[in-house]
DNA sequence: TCCGGGGACTACAACGTTGTAGAGTACCCG
DNA sequence: CGGGTACTCTACAACGTTGTAGTCCCCGGA
């Protein structure tokens, strides 16, 4: 049906290789051959069959990513950037989504359709600790997210502990001492969520503030959703709380909603402190302070990781983690002078 | 480096092409050679090579998706669904950002990375009915978006007109009379934003309201702070209005969130109107009440058209256009007894 | 006993490309 | 003018898979 390299030989009156050589910018070709060949391809329309070169050198020019969900918002940022630094690395992305599921993440792994590209980012959220061994893979992989550390493989992460700290300790100097939490993970160990408590439990205990159970709200999935519901929950149990640490910006959204629509005003009553700096974190009302956990540099720290690890082909070097820089945004939800504000 | 048919083949003592019987289930192979298969096949971790299979076949078992950015929610919220029914229909997608740029959008249809596709479903932003020729590929495409109508593909979209139309007598049936437009392409006269613009002027002059130019606020990309700045400038110039419609939610989120500074009520002083029900539209303050133009529909539609083709082959039925089903999606920023809860 | 037919398997040639040899030809240097 | 060395091009064999056309053997029926 389509156009080969035999067609335009043909036309062109030359042998396959040479058309092939044009092409691929061989330098030692007669400038009469060369024209003929490329008027050939113009003539004809062809565009090389990438199957078929991907089976003789081995190499797709595609990389896999697989994220739980497009619909989350962070995990569509991420993509955005992942996408975009693979073009600029010459590369496709072809685009999985695991549900956050551990079958279907363990799946995927052993899936032959990521035969079909050259390496694979793996932004893991069901598998844990005991799943490490499905990680020894025979491609080039490079695990982001906070399930599984000290595996076999790359490892491009943000500082969640540190950060979250950070994001506590802000609202303990601006003067807040009863935290509410939502968007723990009851009886996690490893991922994110464990990872964000464990730092917002340093920053209380570093200022001798007593952990209180009841302020934490706890969810499954991190959907606005769920912060909406975590927020009523603790609403209703009618505990006191003079600021909210959503462990994640859509999770701080929709407790945020909630919160207003029963009468709090933030920030001057309950200070709203996200994590993510999501695009949308800058225009709800108020707008949310946050943490921006490196999003961006992960996301090209992440593909130039699996670029380079291609690149290498079996040699593989020891397996690295590295961690992205944080900082605190600060807009309106948090503001470090508002007690002086009321 | 990895294990191939004749491994395979070498360990269990049969022909490479048994293997291969084994493999595709062709039912004439005695139990015991299949036994004796399928043992090599564990024993060596086999992976059948997607690219070699595919050369024979024709076939990739991919689609390619092209869509502006998926830092846009709504693009982000497609690819979600596109990728779902992909998965469904057992294809994997390969998703292509082209920044909503003419240039980008035309290459990206000539590109030989789309060999690597069976078909191609693609939301073009920055083409306009000039470039109708360039949609004239050899491989099946199916168009979203509304920059292209008549072109030679099939196309699958929402009913912009109507849906402007619905979103704008629901807001002149709640009382309102003076509504701002933030979105509109000054000049365009295709796309998104010209169609809901016209479907806007349709439903003022079914009531015989007046259009007054002053209301309209122009913007490029359709980003939360295009949106804040659209209505920036809207306060500025100090014309009055009573409602604003945001030709999609980001735009009218961004939009919100400005007027609420500037000390507005929503939806009492000024109601606020979406279009494209993003999850987070139901998580604003107030949430927003907006229009679900179909777009898990479109999605299905788009891959299950795109299926269709590619099983076809060369035997192309006519182009067709369908188009998603609409609704007003009521929540709190635009509500239709406004009028007597002030 | 012979033959037809199907079951179980194999050999070979493709799919469209690129790497490896190598065959000519032209040119330069001594 | 011989011999080396570039240059220009071609033939052939792969990459790993599957379709086609067999081969062989066994069984049942005439």
């Amino acid at each position: 049906m389509s156009v080969t390299l035999h067609d335009v030989a043909r036309v062109a009156g030359v042998s396959i290789k040479t058309v092939s050589n044009v092409i691929n910018a061989y330098p030692h070709i007669r400038p009469a051959t060369r024209q003929r060949v490329e008027a050939a391809i113009a003539e004809l329309g062809y565009v090389p069959n990438l199957t078929a070169r991907s089976l003789k050198s081995g190499r797709t020019g595609a990389i896999a990513l697989a994220v739980p969900e497009l619909g989350l918002s962070y995990f569509a940022e991420l993509a955005a950037s992942v996408i975009e630094a693979a073009e600029a690395a010459g590369l496709v992305v072809l685009v999985e989504q695991t549900g956050g599921d551990r079958e279907r993440e363990i799946d995927l792994l052993r899936s032959p359709r990521l035969k079909m590209t050259d390496g694979l980012i793996f932004s893991a959220l069901g598998m844990s600790e005991a799943d490490v061994a499905s990680l020894s893979v025979d491609y080039p992989l490079v695990l982001l997210g906070e399930r599984i550390f000290g595996g076999p493989t790359d490892h491009v992460t943000m500082r969640n502990v540190e950060a979250a700290r950070a994001a506590t300790e802000y609202l303990i100097a601006s003067g807040r001492r009863r935290i509410a939490v939502v968007g723990a993970h009851e009886g996690e160990v490893v991922g994110s969520a464990a990872l964000r408590m464990q730092g917002h439990l340093e920053a209380l205990e570093a200022h001798g503030i007593p952990y209180d159970e009841s302020l934490i709200g706890y969810t499954t999935l991190w959907h606005r959703s769920n912060g909406a519901r975590s927020m009523t929950e603790l609403l209703e149990r009618g505990v006191e709380f003079d600021a909210v640490f959503g462990l994640n910006d859509t999770l701080a959204l929709g407790a945020m909603r909630v919160l207003q629509v029963s009468g709090r005003r933030v920030p001057e009553d309950v200070a709203v402190m996200g994590f993510d700096d999501l695009d949308e974190a800058g225009y709800s009302i108020p707008s949310l302070t946050t943490v921006d956990p490196g999003r961006a540099w992960i996301a090209r720290t992440a593909v130039e990781t699996l670029v380079e690890r291609i690149a290498k082909g079996g040699d593989v070097g020891p397996a690295r983690l590295q961690l992205a820089d944080f900082r605190i945004v600060e807009r309106e939800s948090a503001v470090a002078e508002v007690a002086q504000r009321v």
